[in-house]
DNA sequence: CAATTATCCTTTATATCTAAACTATCGAGA
DNA sequence: TCTCGATAGTTTAGATATAAAGGATAATTG
């Protein structure tokens, strides 16, 4: 991001490295994110939010409200709102009431929204498999490790 | 992202490994932008997508064409004409018209955009350093290492 | 139990973002 | 020169995004 203050003098190595570390992230990110949007486009007709949406689901049978929605794709609640209004008209998810508590709606994939996911998420794979397949399955799993340990330290410093 | 399958029997290590990376990476740079975009939101009234544009401008002082920033902002050429529109009625930045060639323009931060993202750089280094202050500079350095790797790769397999 | 506060979701206004179509200009050949 | 394809940038329509305000329901508290 602020590289152009990577040569400034004022600068630690520290604040380098971080800098750098967080352009490179980003990066990485926007690239292997272009290139899934594109795929998804070309063979499903859909988009990223929508698969993320779908995927949620998936590891959620039992359904899941609109604000834990939110909380795991890390967006707003009134972008879940219009994605879910998308999917929902599309026939692939269904919002469920909540008898106990009528604030409070159920999302749930139909039948037909978990056989649609399932294709797409091997289509998925293969994507995602391919773009790391030039790093090794050691270095891979030492990133892993790496970025766990960072996503610990961010959810604490950013909650 | 599709870590909902994770568990499937049909899914091998490296497809297992290249899956949860993906997702760790996607959810470190979400966590990191949305963490960023609030502060500058919140301290310069401002948004990530026109610090990120005058960022790019700052390390090029003879100034850019649209395309090239583009190019490295790794977004679409409609989306550069709506942000470069909205900063260059903000007075932080102009475009310039090329007399060699009329198809093109120069856009070159003003006085006032570079004083304005001299302030904003600071500030946005210390969040950095902040945030990644929880893991170690031998770690920090490892990730640099093996993201860069993987930028190149993912160069080679999207371009 | 009534009033207040908190929670859940949606709506609104605005800013990104993409894909695709469009305009203007350049450059390479016939 | 004239035409044609390539390049640079904008515009359009539609889908994400945010922040902030609003509406309904639940939970708390005096």
């Amino acid at each position: 991001m602020s590289a152009a203050l990577e040569s400034d003098a004022r600068m630690t190595d520290d604040t380098h490295e971080s800098l750098r570390l967080w352009l490179r992230l980003l990066t990485c990110s926007h690239l292997i994110e272009n290139h899934v949007r594109k795929a998804l486009s070309a063979q499903f007709k859909t988009t990223l939010p929508r698969f993320d949406l779908m995927a949620q689901l998936e590891r959620a049978p039992e359904g899941l409200q609109m604000g834990e929605l939110s909380r795991r794709m890390l967006v707003t609640g009134g972008n879940v709102t219009g994605i879910v209004d998308q999917l929902e008209r599309a026939g692939l998810i269904v919002r469920t009431e909540d008898p106990a508590d009528r604030r409070v709606y159920l999302v749930k994939l139909t039948k037909e929204g978990r056989r649609l996911f399932a294709q797409m998420a091997i289509e998925h794979e293969s994507w995602i498999v391919n773009l790391f397949s030039g790093i090794s399955k050691r270095e891979q799993r030492a990133l892993n490790e790496s970025l766990s340990h960072l996503r610990v330290q961010l959810t604490r410093k950013t909650s």
